[in-house]
DNA sequence: AATCAGATTTCCT
DNA sequence: GGAAATCTGATTA
């Protein structure tokens, strides 16, 4: 139930993104605790990726996916939200797993006032960008450390207000969604049968 | 149900 | 200039 460290992050891009499903993200604020298990990624990897902001070279924006693994690296997409990546490999290496949704355990109220929205708790959390504004992370948040103890991803608590803690899950592998480009590589993972992954529902 | 406009930054084919 | 790792609320294109 530890914070994981920064070996965890420090691995194949790939892997990261396999092995964070399950865990949860926790962001400390002054109103209290926010957490949610992480139930979607995405690996985005360095210069041969075409599906990454980091393909060819560095730039002032994907300059953090280039840095020390362990780093938030958020960006900012579509002129209205915020992305969350988990910076992977080792330091001067490029690559980050792409936090595409979660499943809210704790500050489930904070959560809905940051939404500003009503409505089923599986539409809180269940894309990249409902993810981040539901925890409270901007962009002025973009490089900081997993491993202090504002934003940071732990093995699964199972506390939490929603429901028990994820067992044994399956993991799907697909194609990455939302982009052109290096879409048919199979970089996307989910868990099997879960009601928060991103997408529309039907009514 | 499906489609569209609008929010508006960063980086280029 | 135009597309991009998105989402909402309004419209039916």
């Amino acid at each position: 139930m530890g914070k994981l460290p920064r070996e965890f992050y420090s691995r194949n891009t790939k892997i990261v993104a396999r092995e964070l499903l399950g865990k949860s993200l926790v962001h400390k604020r002054e109103e209290g605790i926010i957490l949610a298990n992480i139930v979607e990624t995405e690996a985005y990897l360095g210069l041969k990726d075409p599906g990454s902001h980091a393909y060819r070279r560095i730039t002032p924006r994907n300059r953090i996916m280039f840095g020390p693994p362990g780093k938030a690296y958020i960006y900012f997409v579509y002129g209205n939200h915020y992305c969350l990546n988990v910076v992977t490999e080792k330091d001067g290496v490029a690559g980050a797993v792409l936090i595409r949704a979660g499943e809210p355990q704790k500050g489930i109220q904070l959560m809905r006032k940051n939404r500003r929205i009503d409505g089923p708790l599986t539409r809180l959390t269940n894309g990249p960008g409902k993810l981040t504004q539901a925890l409270g992370i901007t962009g002025s948040m973009n490089g900081i450390d997993l491993t202090g103890d504002r934003l940071f991803i732990m093995s699964d608590t199972g506390l939490g207000e929603n429901r028990r803690p994820l067992k044994k899950f399956n993991i799907i592998r697909t194609g990455r969604i939302g982009i052109k480009k290096g879409r048919n590589l199979p970089y996307r993972y989910y868990i099997e049968g879960n009601k928060f992954i991103s997408g529309k529902h039907p009514v």
